[in-house]
DNA sequence: ATAAGTACGTA
DNA sequence: CGTACGTACTTATT
């Protein structure tokens, strides 16, 4: 094994093992030697008891060199740390949960490839198992995969072989195990990954297979920026910083939303009382509650809060008639009798108590202090990040619970009026974007129609969401008349959504409406609706986590973003770099939109502040 | 057990 | 008859 390390010119095909813990210095010279440079391509794979690396190759074979690094799996972090050290390469990988490991460690990923992620900005969907995304960048049905479990898959490697692992790695065009029936990639590895270090070899190879494909299909993802704008295509752009988006997703979710969960427990229980001793306890402070609000109605006594149909029939009998029990539908009638008020403040309180509440506390805030959840880099629809644990949904009452920890500040960054600006770039409509230089752009547009800011601001709202009913009506037409290329464009989107046609954003991800076949008035009009919203919402999310990942890159050493959210980005600072930080968040969003909306002359604006509190920051 | 419907929190 | 998401509860279905 020394012997394979030290011929530093190890030729392409050639599978080079190492014992990480008695790896040699210099790793990246074997890599070097197999044609990586710094900036290129290397796919990463783990395994149970190690991890291959594999770089791609821009000329000549398109099978390289590859490292397998065995040991322990700190050791081999360990390697991987030092081959990222030197060579700076972007990290290739089947999902960004392969970065995990580097992240405890606390390894910095110099750029990466996250072939999920491009797999769903490609092709659109949710989904992002290795097996669909090999079928899909092969032209093969999905569907038709093999299943894990099936038995006998044909052309699944036989116990009669007697070559090394390493001459089955090298076999069939260097993917070994890895292909099995009609080009599909084998389903026991796609859902486990593979079972040893060699294997990864081929699994990192059909990696980069797949990134071929990605990587070609991105750059010639018409670029909605013109022959003009800069170096690289937009889609390759959007490519990287939505890999890096998951990786951000995934450092989210270890990190974690620093919270005082002192504040936290009394903020909760203003609302529903001390945390309850047991059961029997929380049982009658419930009912107390409830027999607050049912007090009201003298036949209220039986009536369960928690059923719609039984709160409908207690207003009814206070003499209110409803549809459903919405609180906006029950708002109007707050004067109408004092049950009302007392149900909408009932049902904030139970919001609370069941999600919010103790056992939220319990369950989702880590010992740290630290609020966790789930995190994806887009989701399944226009591509937003999304949180699970209330991240997102956090009610404003709860957010003075989070708070910086000691010697430390949060900068609150978020962007104004982020989708009317969007739509100024995605449009090209020059008129609109004229506004944009203004920092409040309804005050202009409010101006153009010669109607109040207001109204301005409900008609631009109204054409982006697709609303139809209220007072929008007169200024929609003044819209129509004073910006018709953005309007043109988000009726477009419209009509392709009801017509059950795909979207694309601007970024270049495909958003599925459902497909043509034949449906109602009603359905094809909420698929309108979805299109001509999706087109900004899914366009603002690109520029959002853009910026987002840039800001994570630039940050001074202990500044870390602990929140993302939508237009809105948290990042905890230590309190010597503050200002840096707000510099700096000012300074990459100009750099971002320079670069994202090239040639638009649509400006974007950040308000930030530094505070304690997250609910210090003006909204 | 699972799905659908209702409701509500955030952007 | 503005979109998206996550969570929890009730009711209906398997």
């Amino acid at each position: 094994m020394p012997d394979a390390l030290s011929s530093a010119t190890a030729a392409p095909g050639v599978v080079v093992v190492v014992d990480a813990d008695r790896a040699p210095d210099d790793l990246s010279a074997v890599l070097e030697s197999g044609g990586l440079a710094p900036g290129h391509e290397l796919a990463l794979v783990w395994s149970p008891d190690g991890a291959a690396l594999v770089p791609a190759h821009r000329a000549g074979s398109p099978l390289g060199a590859a490292v397998v690094v065995r040991g322990q799996r700190d050791t081999v972090v360990d390697a991987v740390r030092r081959v990222l050290e030197v060579l700076r390469p972007r990290l290739v990988w089947w999902s960004a949960d392969a970065g995990r490991p580097l992240l405890a460690a606390g390894v910095s990923v110099p750029a990466s490839w996250d072939l999920a992620g491009t797999h769903r900005l490609l092709h659109g969907g949710s989904e992002s198992d290795p097996a669909v995304v090999w079928a899909v960048a092969h032209g093969l049905d999905p569907q038709r995969r093999p299943r894990a479990g099936q038995l006998d898959l044909p052309g699944a490697p036989t116990d009669t072989e007697t070559t090394s692992p390493t001459e089955a790695t090298l076999a069939h065009g260097g993917l070994g195990d890895v292909v099995v029936s009609e080009g599909f990639l084998r389903p026991d590895w796609a859902e486990h990954g593979p079972p040893d270090a060699e294997s990864a070899v081929g699994w990192a190879r059909a990696a980069l297979l797949v990134l071929g494909r990605h990587a070609a299909a991105v750059a010639t993802v018409p670029d909605p920026r013109g022959p003009l704008a800069p170096a690289p295509p937009l889609g390759v752009l959007t490519a990287w910083s939505e890999s890096a988006a998951e990786l951000l997703a995934v450092e989210l979710g270890v990190r974690g939303l620093p919270l005082d969960r002192n504040v936290a427990q009394r903020l909760v229980a203003d609302r529903i009382g001390p945390r309850p001793r047991d059961a029997a306890e929380a049982a009658a402070t419930r009912t107390a509650r409830d027999d607050v609000v049912r007090a009201h109605v003298p036949t209220g006594a039986d009536t369960d809060l928690r059923n719609p149909a039984q709160v409908r029939d207690l207003l009814a009998r206070a003499g209110i008639t409803v549809p459903d029990t919405r609180a906006w539908r029950l708002e109007p009638f707050r004067g109408a009798h004092p049950v009302v008020a007392a149900l909408i403040d009932w049902r904030k309180a139970e919001r609370i108590a069941t999600t919010y509440g103790y056992a939220w506390l319990d369950r989702d805030v880590g010992p740290d202090g630290r609020l966790r959840g789930s995190w994806t880099g887009c989701d399944g629809a226009a591509g937003r990040m999304t949180a699970s644990a209330g991240l997102h949904n956090l009610p404003a009452e709860l957010r003075p619970a989070v708070v910086a920890p000691p010697g430390t500040v949060l900068v609150r960054a978020d962007l104004g009026q982020i989708e009317p600006r969007v739509l100024a770039v995605v449009s090209g409509d020059r008129a609109f974007a004229a506004a944009t230089t203004a920092d409040d752009l309804y005050s202009p547009v409010a101006d153009r129609l010669a109607v109040d800011r207001p109204t301005a601001k409900i008609a631009v709202l109204a054409a982006m969401y697709g609303q139809t009913s209220g007072a929008a009506g007169e200024a929609l037409r003044g819209l129509d008349r004073a910006y018709p290329v953005a309007m043109a464009h988000l009726r477009r989107a419209a009509d392709a959504g009801a017509a059950g046609h795909d979207v694309r954003t601007y970024g270049g991800r495909l958003v599925h409406t459902g497909g043509p076949a034949a449906v109602e008035e009603s359905v094809a009009a909420a698929r309108g609706r979805f299109a001509r919203n999706a087109v900004v919402q899914g366009a603002a999310a690109e520029l959002f986590k853009m910026w987002a990942v840039s800001v994570r890159t630039a940050l001074p050493p202990g500044a870390e973003i602990v929140l993302c959210l939508h237009d809105e980005l948290l990042v905890q600072a230590p309190e010597s770099v503050a200002n840096d930080v707000v510099a700096l968040v000012h300074e990459v969003l100009e750099r971002t939109a320079a670069r994202w909306a090239a040639g638009s002359g649509v400006r974007f604006v950040a308000d930030i502040s530094v505070v304690r509190r997250w609910s210090d920051a003006k909204g």
